[in-house]
DNA sequence: AAGTTCTTATTAC
DNA sequence: CTAACGGTAATAAGAACTT
């Protein structure tokens, strides 16, 4: 979906239209310590994008309207759109909120085992009236990438938005990637990037001139991936099995703190809604991970493996303060944020 | 020496 | 003058530790 959250708020308000938007945290005044999570175009004039501090953002356009994330309601138009999605494919995976995955490689929706593959012809044809279909039931816009995997089709949506429809067949890949920056490459992120441009790569072209084991040495098994990546090659499959792994909650305070009242109340409730929600999955769990960040950003962990699975509240109180105090006694810092992950057995 | 746990780094949405 | 920087989750790598 194209800037989703954004554009779901310009639905419910036309008076947003033709203004800049932005969806996230309370910039009060610019004072704000969240980030953007959404910007329509408009917003994105002025240089504001996802996850930008929402104080920078506030600078660069006070006159925006700051609106804060009505999680509910995108999430309806969530649904409602999943639910459209999957009409066209039995094969079908929801990444996040607004992103999903079909494969329309077969003939006939439902018919995994029919060796005909359908035309790109076809598939764009889909994928017009899946748009068409979005636009009238929901009033939103999206954009489909298409291509022969899901890296491809990912690549090719990113390079289309907004609203828009670009195909990628197999003898196009080269050309169209080649191009590309290495950043565009999902699996290169910022750190990898900075890496890379050190060394004079900064097209995805260039990157192909270095040899697997070359990637393999600089960034292990993610290098192996990223040679692959270039060259378009990606076996994913598109499947919705999607084991949760992990259970966590974090909180930011809103200015930094060393006030043990404030500190253990809020820990107090992050315990209780993390255990609320193991409680709601039948989940268990054996390891218990405290996350502190302190004043300048400075993050770490501290965690404790049971001897047993465990879904007790008593235990997980007792564990999860316990190394939270360990941080609270070994640094005199002011802290920013506290958080609890548990791992799930 | 092998297996497990702990910690940090990176990425994505 | 540069920083500014949420919340949730996965995965990798290497260090530290147990057995």
């Amino acid at each position: 979906m194209d800037y989703f959250f954004a554009q779901v708020e310009e639905r419910e308000n036309p008076q947003f239209r033709g203004k800049p938007v932005v969806v996230g945290a309370d910039p009060k005044g610019g004072k704000g310590r969240g980030v953007v999570s959404t910007a329509n175009y408009e917003a994105r004039k002025y240089g504001i994008h996802s996850a930008l501090p929402i104080s920078k953002a506030y600078q660069l356009c006070p006159k925006a309207i700051f609106l804060p994330v009505n999680m509910e309601l995108y999430q309806k138009a969530s649904e409602n759109i999943m639910e459209i999605i999957k009409k066209y494919s039995k094969i079908f995976e929801q990444v996040s909120l607004d992103e999903a995955y079909l494969d329309l490689s077969y003939n006939f929706y439902g018919r995994r085992n029919c060796t005909m593959r359908i035309s790109w012809e076809k598939a764009e044809n889909l994928a017009q009236k899946l748009k068409k279909e979005i636009f009238e039931k929901e009033k939103l816009t999206s954009t489909i990438g298409i291509g022969p995997n899901k890296l491809i089709a990912k690549m090719a949506a990113e390079k289309a938005k907004p609203n828009g429809l670009l195909i990628i067949k197999p003898n196009q890949v080269r050309k169209f990637l080649e191009p590309l920056d290495i950043e565009d490459l999902p699996g290169i992120g910022p750190k990898t990037a900075e890496k890379l441009r050190a060394i004079k790569i900064n097209k995805i072209k260039e990157l192909k001139t270095l040899s697997e084991s070359k990637l393999k040495s600089l960034f292990g098994i993610t290098g192996e991936t990223i040679y692959q990546k270039a060259r378009g090659i990606d076996e994913e499959p598109v499947s919705p099995e999607k084991v949760i792994k992990s259970i966590g909650k974090e909180h930011t305070f809103e200015k930094d703190t060393r006030d043990p009242e404030i500190i253990f109340n809020t820990f107090e409730k992050i315990i209780e809604d993390v255990h609320q929600e193991l409680i709601e999955n039948k989940f268990s769990f054996k390891t218990i991970t405290v996350i502190c960040r302190f004043r300048g950003f400075e993050t770490h962990t501290k965690s404790k493996t049971l001897k047993e699975p465990t879904n007790d509240l008593k235990i997980l109180k007792k564990e999860a303060k316990n190394l939270l105090l360990k941080f609270l006694i070994e640094n005199l810092k002011l802290i920013r944020l506290i958080g609890l992950r548990v791992k799930i057995c």
